[in-house]
DNA sequence: CTTCCAATCTGATCAGCGTTCAAATGACAA
DNA sequence: TTGTCATTTGAACGCTGATCAGATTGGAAG
């Protein structure tokens, strides 16, 4: 094993947060989080231990970071996603595979989102970021709705097809072969309700 | 805080690997998967640090043993909570109630059971224990559908509600003032598919 | 331009961790 | 009774997250 030292020719970084977030969320991906530590992500980032530290206060600081930015993601992919198509329901398609495909192009990511136990749920950023994603989802299905469908249903059904994608890739449930099969026949099943 | 030392009379333990499975896992609901360590079981079941690691070869493999014993309590209380109803449909719910309360009674084992990254999942223990609740959950479901109902539609209609049931409850999304009703939501909406 | 404050970053230190290993112990088969 | 071997011990190693005093420096204030 090699030790490679990063040098550089300022003291100060001028961007550490951020090359902190991305070192961090690449250590993720190599690793898994058993391999992940603040020492470690300093290392790469070419800074002293302690560094990590002082910008993110602890390594659940430092997770909750990376995590609202993965939240930010996919909040994107799932806007993007959902301005390809015309359809209502396939709009909703459209983000539940952005939702599946953060595990597979940004794992890194992907592998800390939900893993609350790990994330300091109350900082603002991270729900901030985290409601974005759920609620483009939701407006997504009420816009898919019938207009005469109880609004109670349609909270519910979001909910219930939040939690069967995220169910589904948790679980590794979703084989590539099959992925969009079983995507659709979730999201078909469920939207049946409310249409 | 107090640092108790528990003394035993005999050398050989006797019983050991199953106090550190019990102690583990007591140990997981107080603390959770943060204040969980090797040392700190060994130390509550009265042992050497070094006495863990000598049964289960490493961390990972005592989070399997409790994990493997987490899912035989699950299909215990699935099978009980099926037997409790008549209807295909009501022991589907009762089931799925099974699945939730499991966060409840048993939290220690509940909240490593799907915690993947930290378990070893080629342990055949492990495996046959997990596998043996999904299978009770897909075989109520065969039961529940039409005879008539394509056998692969029933397979995703189970797969899909035990990610759903498994999202729900990872994600908090149960609230307990609403548990039932959002529960035989789910139930209702996706059974409708093979009825 | 100079001074000086506050933010940034360092390196040492501490306690706790998982794992390994030689050595101690004792249950039990021969 | 003897010998074997699984069980248990305790020390050791290298790693971790966190803390803290002190070094460094960008940039605002004067």
């Amino acid at each position: 094993m090699k030790n490679v030292t990063i040098t550089r020719d300022t003291y100060h970084h001028g961007n550490l947060p951020d090359v902190l977030i991305n070192e961090g969320a690449k250590l993720l991906s190599e690793k898994g989080i058993d391999g992940f530590s603040m020492r470690e992500v300093g290392r790469r980032a070419g800074v002293a231990v302690a560094a990590p530290s002082h910008h993110f206060g602890s390594a659940k600081g430092l997770l909750t970071a990376i995590a609202a930015k993965g939240f930010g993601k996919l909040a994107n992919k799932m806007e993007s996603a959902a301005a390809s198509s015309r359809k209502t329901e396939a709009k909703v398609v459209a983000m539940c595979q952005a939702y599946r495909e953060m595990g597979v192009s940004d794992p890194g990511y992907a592998s800390i989102m939900f893993r609350v136990e790990l994330l300091d749920e109350t900082d603002s950023v991270f729900r901030q970021q985290a409601s974005l994603a759920f609620d483009l989802f939701e407006e997504a299905l009420r816009q898919a709705a019938s207009p005469d469908v109880d609004p109670v249903q349609v909270s519910y059904t979001a909910r219930t097809l939040w939690a069967t994608m995220h169910g589904l890739v948790d679980l590794k449930m979703i084989k590539d072969l099959e992925a969009e099969e079983l995507i659709r026949f979730a999201v078909r099943t469920l939207l049946a309700r409310i249409r």
